[in-house]
DNA sequence: CTGTCGTATGATATCTATATAATAAATGAG
DNA sequence: CTCATTTATTATATAGATATCATACGACAG
């Protein structure tokens, strides 16, 4: 049997009551009494137990993160953030993998709340009105990391991912590309149709025509970067730049180039997305939008946390700052 | 206020006894009985307190994961691995990050021990005493992935790293190499000691000397690769091929080469360790050894469940199998 | 010296489940 | 049809803390 506060109480020949308070810093608690129940926490080993402690009072600060696949390298970063913070602030997070399925979303989402975390942090891809209906009924608060929903209902973090697909493709249009590929994500989230209008918008305004044979739909994986370019370059329309959705991808694309026989950059300009610690693995190094990862995963937990202390919020759907950054494989 | 066990054995008119049996499935509940409650369920909306059941059950299905960096690609592979068979057997993650640290490694412990988890995954790089020390006095099974302790006393699953890299410079000197450096972890953990160990029993073996010149000792980063081999090639006894602790300080070296005008694996070849995603993401791809860290972190927490379930364990200490792969950085 | 107030401490209800022992109902044997 | 057994159900103690309210104790004002 494990030792209780009431054994500590015994010992220090206090009331429960007051080895609480000695445990929570309460104030009221003369120095002599204090030092009595602390040493009498000592020689017993005693340990509060977190589950009687969430039990009685309704908080177990512990928050939930969903995430789609914590060995992506992109999450992982996310994740990183999200946790540093909710250590500053005394939370433990308790982490799931969703694959970005939305009924295992769904499920953990209940699972968790069924642990009584003290808030939520969700990643996803798309954001549908039943996740929205049970964000919008769960006890706790909820905030959406590198997620769109695009209703903007449910507090967020992101970046504005069409202004930055606009900058890029707009950078390559001023170093004379006059075709330009896109490698992009699945289509079926916000955040890459976002990229998508983007691209297009770019395209407009440099006077180009969108031609929907110079898209490619990869899956983020390396592999389908790789893929992509080998399709995208049996086009008749030959692209002189690719704009991808993700780090992983553009190098896909490089090495695709290269495997080719094309020169990155002097043949085919390559920009990225995310900034990933990829970035300047390659050679040539990538030039790619800055997403930043970490910061998006600490601002979101930073966010949840004022929810879950009641603070008020002036912004709940948080943009932060993108920039490109060009490394060799752009001119 | 939530609704409780409380107020569905009202609405179905049974004791709360009788709805704790139909949401644990036990089987001795009369068919017309169980439909009654599990409508008042469906009706009021009820979810189990998991807290309430963990104070009264002893039991919270949330194991806790010890993990120096979520961020590191290698070590977001075992978190995946770990994650997907608890899932597999009902049990949640909390996941933190100790960056090595030891104190904050046992802090850590203890305040996950605080919240009742049911078992810990911990994976860290030295093992003191100390570490020893609390493992044995938890109140529940710990199991240590990619992790050694030189005393074994602690369940555990692992490689053998001294014969992976034993295995890996033989195949070197095999090539022809006379001079093989070697871009170490840092070496301050068993795991690291058993790889130097390994390299300096092939060279041994090999009849080669131990130059402790050519060997550089780097911290795991692409930056540190790439440092090690500018340090490595300004030795009088240029090595003409690298062993790399691990991949990401392997692309570190291939990309120094390249970037000092040496043709991999024309004029230098390199393995990695690993074999992460990255290995495939260079020019040339990476020759390698293969540790299986999706499967190290599935095992451990496959052997974890069968410490809390106290199942019978015939081997605590799990050696998985390593295999060298030889791509394009070697000939 | 009494009454009041703030500080320190204690007693007890409460949180929401499970576990256990007691009881009631149903089943089967003789 | 009765009694023994098995199955179904209830009542209640318990897990280990916090929260709330009550009480005791000094200090100090009047």
């Amino acid at each position: 049997m494990n030792v209780t506060i009431y054994d500590v109480a015994r010992e220090a020949n206090v009331s429960m009551a007051t080895v609480s308070r000695v445990v929570n810093g309460n104030p009221n608690v003369k120095p002599a009494t204090r030092t009595k129940v602390l040493n009498a926490i000592e020689s017993l080993g005693y340990r509060p137990n977190a589950v009687a402690r969430g039990l009685a009072s309704k908080k177990t600060t512990t928050v939930g993160v969903i995430i789609p696949d914590i060995s992506s390298i992109f999450f992982a970063e996310l994740a990183r953030g999200i946790e540093d913070i909710a250590t500053m602030y005394k939370y433990n997070i308790i982490l799931s993998n969703s694959d970005q399925n939305k009924n295992k979303e769904l499920h953990l989402i209940n699972t968790m709340l069924g642990k009584q975390v003290d808030g939520i942090v969700f990643m996803g891809g798309d954001i549908t009105e039943d996740h929205i209906k049970e964000f919008q009924s769960a006890p706790v608060p909820v905030v959406l990391a590198a997620t769109i929903d695009p209703t903007n209902t449910v507090p967020s973090v992101n970046i504005n991912y069409e202004q930055a697909a606009f900058e890029a493709i707009s950078r390559l249009i001023e170093n004379g590309n006059r075709s330009i590929g896109f490698v992009s994500g699945p289509l079926d989230t916000a955040m890459n149709n976002q990229k998508m209008e983007g691209y297009k918008r770019a395209l407009q305004k440099g006077g180009l025509e969108v031609d929907e044979d110079l898209i490619f739909r990869g899956d983020y994986t390396y592999q389908s970067g790789h893929d992509g370019f080998t399709k995208l370059i049996e086009q008749d329309k030959q692209p002189s730049a690719v704009f991808v959705a993700s780090d992983e991808m553009a190098l896909g694309v490089v090495h695709g180039a290269q495997d080719k026989g094309f020169k990155v950059p002097d043949d085919i300009e390559v920009v990225g997305f995310d900034n990933t610690r990829l970035a300047t693995m390659v050679r040539p190094t990538l030039s790619t939008v800055i997403q930043p990862m970490y910061d998006i995963g600490a601002v979101s937990m930073r966010l949840l946390t004022k929810f879950m202390n009641e603070e008020t919020v002036d912004e709940q759907n948080v943009i932060l700052p993108h920039r490109l950054i060009e490394r060799n494989s752009t001119k």
